[in-house]
DNA sequence: GCCAACGTTGGC
DNA sequence: GCCAACGTTGGC
């Protein structure tokens, strides 16, 4: 089963938002690549849910895909900040999948703790000037940090 | 608020 | 198709 990370800044769409609404359409990405892996998502993938642009960057919980990737109805509303005039509805340019609360994290697994785990080295996020706001997750990648949040949960 | 890194735009 | 200018991302 595919594993995803996708960041969100908690300002806009948190965890607590997540868990509150159950299920939310993750729309308004507007990156070709990031586009793309969002394209792959299956029903039943599982999300890394990371927090950026904020006191704390780290991820903070895990979600799972529920719907698999539609046109992004953001880019026709001209009241967006998402809109894209450049995109027909007969041929959408940007996608939106939904997902749904799995888990809330306990603690933030801090972006600096990440960066210090050597099995974590080739993630794009912990990668200089990677800004990649969708990006795939090996599973040996998604069992570091899952346990690292079960290892902070027993302190 | 700063700024490095990177993506996009648009003139040529 | 090149590439300079500009805009955005995102950590700090």
């Amino acid at each position: 089963m595919p594993f995803w990370l996708m960041k969100s800044e908690p300002d806009v769409f948190s965890i607590a938002d997540l868990q509150r609404k159950r299920r939310e359409a993750w729309d308004g990405v507007r990156n070709y690549q990031a586009r793309n892996y969002m394209r792959q998502m299956a029903v039943g993938d599982e999300v890394l849910f990371y927090h950026s642009s904020c006191a704390q960057p780290g991820v903070v919980g895990i979600a799972r895909i529920s719907r698999t990737a539609f046109p992004d109805p953001t880019q026709f509303d001209p009241g967006s900040e998402y809109f894209d005039p450049g995109s027909k509805p007969e041929d959408p340019r940007w996608s939106a999948v939904e997902v749904e609360f799995l888990a809330s994290f306990p603690e933030v697994i801090a972006l600096d703790a990440l960066k210090s785990m050597p099995g974590l080295a080739e993630m794009p996020l912990v990668k200089r000037g990677n800004r990649l706001s969708v990006m795939p997750v090996e599973p040996e990648q998604f069992a570091i940090i899952t346990a690292m949040a079960r290892t902070r949960t027993k302190r």
